[in-house]
DNA sequence: ATAAATTAGAGTAAAATAGTCTTAATTAGA
DNA sequence: TCTAATTAAGACTATTTTACTCTAATTTAT
């Protein structure tokens, strides 16, 4: 699979958070979406390092969002929740046991970069808005 | 990511064997490409169960190209080499956990599909003799 | 002060990936 | 017809990734 656990809970949270007027905590959120609060904490903190969220600490805390849906590229959130780029094969993971020795110059090589390029402009061009239109 | 490396030992295999005359050994290609035997050798299996490879048994066997590499769609490979068609986000894994409770009534599903879709279709239309162009 | 919240990081359980190994079946050719 | 070369099938194992949990620390509105 594309995409994890962490990008589904990313963006049903952030459909949430965009339509809410004050902080939204993880507590709240996880009770709305049946979501293991720590793993939607977590994931909700890598959001707000990425500068996708800003996070509010203490009573009445929570998390808010820092510009417009529309201003929000749903590759951002993805890379954020995921912690990299969703990849369609990730050959510098197996660097080391690549069957052709030099990463990239494999026959099936150009269309790997392809598909890859072909994912990486859907996800740049969607924004949190476009989607739940 | 989308694809293990059934999908790129697939391709890499059948990218010897398209041009090749007689019968491609298992050990012949896991010897070329550097991949584990047995390994590959269950791929080519797979191939051969869903009529993309003939394999011949016996003294001087092997695989052959049943279709031409024209006619054979990087989509059918990847269904065959994975066990499955290579999913975004595979909802049906999760029905037990799934936060909205119905598969497919969430708010991120019509993104989910929009983009599997956007990925079968670019499968679907590249075939065997395209990549290796 | 206190209670409500996020933060940080270590740790764990389950699942998927990436293989191996062994035995059986088939077949070209000597 | 024997033999060596080859695929077929299936059980098994190892490694990695995913999907979490738990605890202690920190921050902040009231
Ligand atoms: S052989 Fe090609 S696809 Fe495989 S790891 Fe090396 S570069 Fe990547
Ligand atoms: S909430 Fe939506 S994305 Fe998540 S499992 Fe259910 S249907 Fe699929």
């Amino acid at each position: 699979m594309l995409l994890t656990r962490a990008s589904e809970y990313a963006l049903l949270a952030l459909d949430i958070i965009r339509n809410s007027e004050k902080p939204k905590g993880a507590e709240q959120l996880s009770i709305e979406l049946s979501i293991p609060k720590s793993f939607l904490a977590k994931i909700l903190q890598g959001l707000a390092k990425e500068g996708i969220l800003e996070s509010k600490k203490g009573a009445h805390g929570g998390f808010v969002l820092v510009k417009k849906s529309s201003e929000i590229s749903i590759a951002s959130i993805v890379i954020a929740a995921e912690g990299k780029t969703p990849a369609v094969f990730d050959c510098s993971q197996y660097s080391d046991t690549c069957p052709n020795g030099v990463i990239g110059s494999c026959t099936i090589s150009p269309f790997l970069v392809t598909f890859q390029n072909k994912v990486d402009t859907f996800l740049q061009k969607l924004t949190l808005e476009d989607i739940f239109k």
